[in-house]
DNA sequence: CAATATGGTTTCACATTATACAATACATAA
DNA sequence: TTATGTATTGTATAATGTGAAACCATATTG
């Protein structure tokens, strides 16, 4: 039997987001159904413990300075690779195919962790594999999120054309990444190696940046239309639960 | 009247520290004094709102994902300038002398708020002013907790000597910043203005970073002995304040 | 200016409900 | 096997959280 009133202070805590800061007593009766009386004690209680401040001293409420503590302990342990181990499992075994996790490193990314595919017919790639961030969906969505003039430096070296379907005209590059950040997911099929295809979603961490890649790839002829619809849907959603514990908001 | 239940439930998730992060409920019960029943139907409630986990899915408890969430939130009110407004103007009115608060920009120091002196005779600097990092603990104390690389690449260009008593000395400079990291406080006097003292602490963030410098600063004269301890004592706790609420740990 | 609304706190009697203690269950070690 | 350290479940009792209404304090309105 779960604590009723530990249940409510939570779901008091939860009705502050960044949308909404700032909130009154009344405020949050109405959105919880709760009593005022309620809301009031409670509210003190949390006070009591800094988990809610008062604007100014007297006023609305905020969150308090313990939840950026109890961040700050929570973020230790849950490091990208330990979060998003047991999604990308889930994941691959979802889908059967190869699951992967860029990161950016220097100029280039690197492969973080791999779960492989369930197929027969499978590439297999190794961990820790270097690839540049212009040649593939994987790369593509990291430089996506990239500040501008950093996006820029590294573009203005000369794109290394891998296959047929390289990207390697600037202007082409630019309107691809926008189409990334607009979609919220990207997708190349032989831009690197010619025969595979990948379906990629951003990883976002607690400060809104994008810290990694999340991929499924595998075999151009096993990318039918209803398994891509299936790919960007999961893949989205696993970059998303990754993000999520990671603190993004 | 404080709700008991809610009261224990926010010191069951303070046990858990970068220290300590993952604990049994035994441990708990033993850290707090409460009954291991208690202990578990707690912690049980708190993991339905994601608030501790289990590690792997059996075993000891952890800071769960929704304490990212909420510290996520927090942090978007507490910036730097709000929480250290409040602080620094009870330290100008503790030490009666100017309170300044310092951050990198580029490879200088620039004055983000200041609180001037209550004496009659005072030196008054405007909000905005950019200094080098060299000269002057403020500048020194960011110096300090900078990355090596970086701190290299500042101190390989000319160091400008202000006065007599600025280091330009790049042995030196390693030496004092240093001593610097060892105390947790930096001193100077007649470094950039000759006639003029600084004692500075630097201010942390949660991610373990130096974002800035805070400093007590006057005329000479007024630097005696005994205020010196004051006013280390004071800027030093008044930094470690606005840290904590910046959500350092 | 009174009248009215809105937001927050406090009081109090009552019944909900969290508690301690014990019993149970489940590991792992000796 | 027994012994030790875990976590969970059951229950009677007493503590304690609850809602309704009263109470303040500020705005807002006519």
């Amino acid at each position: 039997m779960s604590i009723k009133s530990v249940g409510k202070a939570v779901e008091i805590l939860n009705c502050f987001s960044v949308q909404k800061p700032i909130l009154g007593i009344s405020d949050i009766s109405r959105m919880l159904g709760y009593t005022k009386s309620t809301v009031s004690r409670l509210l003190s209680t949390l006070s009591e413990y800094h988990c809610v401040e008062r604007t100014d001293g007297y006023g609305k409420y905020k969150l308090g300075y313990r939840m950026q503590l109890w961040g700050t302990v929570s973020q230790e342990l849950n490091t990208l690779p330990d979060v998003a181990d047991p999604i990308m499992e889930k994941l691959r075994d979802k889908c059967h195919e190869e699951v992967s996790l860029y990161v950016i490193q220097g100029d280039h990314r690197v492969c973080l962790l791999r779960f492989e595919s369930l197929h027969e017919i499978a590439r297999v790639g190794t961990i820790g594999g270097r690839f540049p961030l212009h040649a593939g969906a994987s790369g593509r969505v990291l430089l996506a999120y990239l500040p501008k003039e950093q996006r820029e430096k590294i573009m203005s070296g000369s794109l290394k054309k891998f296959t047929g379907g390289t990207i390697i005209n600037a202007k082409k590059m630019e309107a691809s990444l926008a189409e990334i950040r607009k979609n919220g997911y990207g997708i190349s099929t032989g831009e690197r190696e010619a025969e595979a295809f990948s379906v990629v979603a951003p990883v976002w961490d607690a400060s809104e940046r994008v810290v990694a890649s999340l991929s499924i790839s595998g075999p151009n002829f096993r990318l039918t239309e209803d398994k891509s619809a299936l790919f960007i849907k999961s893949v989205v959603s696993a970059a998303k639960e990754i993000s999520i514990r990671l603190g993004h908001v």
